[in-house]
This record gives C-alpha cells, structure tokens and sequence, in this order.
DNA sequence: AGCCTACTTTACGTTTACGTAAACGTTAAT
DNA sequence: ATTAACGTTTACGTAAACGTAAAGTAGGCT
C-alpha cells in the first residue's frame, strides 16, 4: 500500500476522471498536498474520495457528502461540542435507515414482480423458470 | 381512499410541487388522465410517483427510474421476452444489494465514530454520555 | 535539443431536474 | 360581475456536477 498517490492514479483506481477529483477539491471535499505544483494524496485523501464516491451512489448531494466527511473528521472538541456531534450523526443515522427501508422496499416489490414473472412463464409450459433466482425444488 | 387525485393533491401528499409533477409526465414516468384539459391522477398513478420518488430518494437518475417501473408494468408476453425481463431484474437487483451494502457500510462507520464520540465524552468526565443512542448500563 | 507524458489553471459548455414568470382558461364564491 | 383558487401551456432561468478545450509548466527519454 503506497503512502500516496499521484491524481491519476486515484482517478484510475476508482473509476473517475482527474476532473471530477478537481472538482471534488474545489469544493472542499478534499485537500490533498501540493509537490511544488502537483497535487499529492495521502491514504486518508483516498479515504476520503472513497467516501465521497460512495455518498454519491447513495444520492447525496456533494454539499451533504461535505457536513457527513465533517462528521468523520472532528471527532475532538469538548463535551458540549461532542454531544451536538452526537445530535448531527444521529439525524444522519436516522437517514441511513430511511434509505436502507427504501432499498428494502425496491428489493421486496422487485422480487415481486420477479415471482410473478417466473409463475407466468411456469403458466406458459416452461420447465426451467428459475433459471436466475429460484431455489432448486427439492 | 379516493378514486382520483388532483395534481395539486398528489403535490401536497408528497410533498413535491405541481411543476416537479408535470416533469415526470414530460419525461413519460406517469400518464394521468384528462378530464378536458386537467390531469385526473388514479391510484396506480399515485403508486408511480411514490415509486419515482423512492427512486430518486436512492439517487437514480428519471431515466433509470424510468426503465425500473417499466419493469414492473410489463410482466407480459411470450417467454423470450419474460426470460429477457428477468435478466434485467436480476441486473437491477444486484444494484439494490450494492446500494444496501453502501448503506450498511455508512452505517457502520458513523456508529463507529458515534462511538468513540461517546468515548471521549466518557473520558471528559461526563457520565451521560449515552443518551442518544447508547443503552442503559445495567 | 526536441519530444512525450503527466500535471496545472482558466474558462466556457452540457446535462439533469426542476424553479419561476407570463399569459391564459374554468369553476366557485362573494 | 369580479375576484379567488386552481388549472393549463410556453419559455426562459438556475444550481449541481462535471466535460472539454485551451494554453502553459515540468520532468524524463533519446
């Protein structure tokens, strides 16, 4: 495991181009170290473009990924600071499990609508309709 | 429950705007009837747009969610085509999994931070440093 | 020296998902 | 009869998240 990474090299591992790591920089969400002019990641730059991306698929917007790294980065302070930090991730907690409900809910009505499709097939003479999903008949 | 909506009845329901609503239609996501030159919404209209904004709660695109719900509303056809509709089911299944393992891997993460959070507020001396989320010491 | 490759900044362009304003029609109440 | 509430279409505006092109720098190879 390297000790830090050239952009490109990031933009590569995860998909991205150099751009969108610019861009990513520009609005705060990351900071990596300059070399003179280039820009040098450290592993908890890398981190931290992993949690951006993954906020991303998770539909946040950039500016929600931003206050959820902040979450993860200020874990000091004293204790009035502390508990208002224990308020911000509970209220981001509580919007996890409303997306995890969600994905729940997608997943049960396409299943749904996956068993519905293969009893039609079955309707239709078909011998084999559990070829993607179903358990064998014992 | 009503036999028919107004848009401006789903808007407030869902909290969305009349605006918001008519793009979808643009976008070809929901039909709704008309009544002269009024939109008349029925139930599975209203399930629709439930299910367009769960979508986008997940962060899929209008057209992504487009292709999602057209899944759901054509379980019809020969066998070929219901082979063809399963696979892409399945393909949108496994993006659900992913998307739950990000929400399970965010989740873990801020309990982590959550919890040395409430380490050091421990640590400063406080003695109730569980009252959000931590249980009762016995 | 000359060229290639990777990196930089600056800046304008593009797509998505609506917001907002204008101008108008229909029904219901005052 | 007029005002209010709700609806309609058309069209331009906008924020977010980059894409893309231009123009320059800096190190390495031959």
């Amino acid at each position: 495991m390297p000790s830090h990474y050239s952009i490109s090299a990031l933009a590569k591992e995860f998909a991205v181009t150099p751009r969108t790591i610019r861009f990513y920089e520009d609005r705060g969400l990351i900071a990596p170290l300059r070399e003179g002019q280039r820009r040098i990641y450290r592993p908890r730059d890398r981190v931290r473009l992993k949690l951006i991306l993954r906020g991303k698929r998770l539909g946040f917007s950039l500016k929600e990924i931003a206050e959820i790294i902040d979450l993860y980065d200020a874990p000091q302070g004293e204790a009035k600071q502390l508990r208002a930090l224990l308020g911000r991730i509970a209220a981001r907690h509580a919007e996890l499990e409303a997306k995890r409900a969600d994905v729940e809910a997608a997943l049960g009505h396409l299943d749904g609508v996956a068993a519905e499709c293969r009893a039609r097939l079955a309707a239709l003479g078909d011998d084999d309709a559990g070829k993607t999903h179903q358990r064998r008949p014992a």
